[in-house]
DNA sequence: ACCCTAGGGTGTACGTCGTACACTTGTCAA
DNA sequence: TTGACAAGTGTACGACGTACACCCTAGGGT
């Protein structure tokens, strides 16, 4: 009689991209990632593994949306304050999402590239620094000292700009800058400054080196005041 | 007619847990981790899959014999130098051996619990911040605060005492006291201090806001002075 | 000279994984 | 009614880690 679907019949709300990866979010907290498998979610769901690929395009596509899931859950950057505490709350706010979703770190660490949500948290972080009167190259430095364990990433993350041809690196490039101002004024910065040097624009190993000094003064410091 | 090997014949040297990781780790470095197997080891090694189970227990075994590889690469402490050119010095090795074996850290990271030789290091580590003039407990935060990125590990290293029967325990204690002196001392001093709180005997979240808030602090006496 | 034993290398086999590819089915537009 | 398109299914393949039974050879005791 009715085209509609019999009420009576659980209807098994269908998959979505958001399901499965709320599902895998779940299934990776209680048993790991390791243990994580796409038969695994798809059994979970009451539906055949390649079901899934209707929705995400392969795994590791989907482990990008399990950190946007992750990342997704930072507060915000709080209004009207001081750039300390604004940067203190928000690495916080991280650290208390990652320790919500243990598996988290390790996945993070392991992508190659960083999903449009990571670079948009880390433009996010940048502006901060630079709304708080940090210069670009020191704004620079601290993103660097403050990589890994303390936003919860690691540093190579901006690393290269995007590659292909010069007219496609041009739109991307005008693409970026728009969604992404922060950080493309500050690769800007960061591949005038040493144009001499070839290709990459980063010295890693000063960067390494300032966060190494930076601890240990401090930690100098601490020493001799204690 | 004599019984020794055939020297014409190429003798194929042994198998070896050596040679093992050896090749294990020249693959892993031109390969990556994640495209590294045991059958392609063996293939490597000219020999089938399941003759490297004679020498190594299962993968997960391999891959701390691995790590450990590449902890052995890291120079010793030198001697006759201030605590600060010397742990300077010494994590600059580390971070080398790290980039030569680019999986090494992601390794690292997923290893559930550390090996002797790892300890060894972090003990080794420890040792100079004492011997530098550092109290226990700022020689405790300094390891949680370099821990990561600068040290190559995850600061979760130390964080359970063995466990088993409490003259098991006594045990192993004794001969952790006699191989880590420092790491020994350490855990020793932390259990005491807060008998309070349960099992536990360090605050991950203080840790964490110490080393933040370092980082913060040297950031703002840059801004302020530059 | 014999056998015995033990350790190192082999062969086969199982269960699990990611996913390619061809298929059915259910829905709505024309 | 038809026909197209999206969503879910079924089957299948190659790679993986590794259990288990096997052989083969060198060395030692008799």
């Amino acid at each position: 009689m009715a085209t509609k679907i019999d009420e009576t019949a659980p209807p098994r709300e269908p998959l979505s991209r958001e399901r499965i990866l709320r599902t895998a979010v779940a299934l990776a907290d209680e048993g790991g990632v390791e243990s994580l498998s796409m038969r695994k979610i798809a059994l979970e769901l009451g539906v055949v593994p390649m079901a899934l690929y209707k929705h995400v395009s392969n795994k590791d596509e989907m482990l990008d949306g399990m950190v946007d899931v992750v990342v997704g859950e930072i507060d915000p950057p709080l209004p009207d304050a001081d750039w300390k505490t604004t940067i203190r709350e928000r690495v916080l706010s991280a650290r208390r999402a990652l320790l919500r979703h243990p598996w988290a770190s390790q996945v993070i660490e392991s992508r190659t590239d960083p999903t449009p949500t990571v670079i948009e948290y880390m433009d996010s972080m940048i502006g901060i620094f630079r709304a708080g009167g940090f210069s670009i190259d020191l704004t620079h430095h601290a993103m660097h000292a403050m990589g890994s364990r303390l936003l919860g990433f690691s540093q190579e993350l901006f690393d290269d700009t995007p590659g292909g041809g010069p007219q496609v690196q041009a739109i991307e490039l005008q693409w970026m800058a728009d969604r992404y101002p922060h950080i493309t004024e500050m690769v800007a910065a960061i591949n005038h400054d040493d144009a001499s040097v070839v290709g990459q624009g980063c010295d890693d190993q000063f960067e390494f080196e300032f966060a190494l000094d930076l601890m240990l003064g401090g930690l100098e410091r601490l020493r001799t005041t204690a």
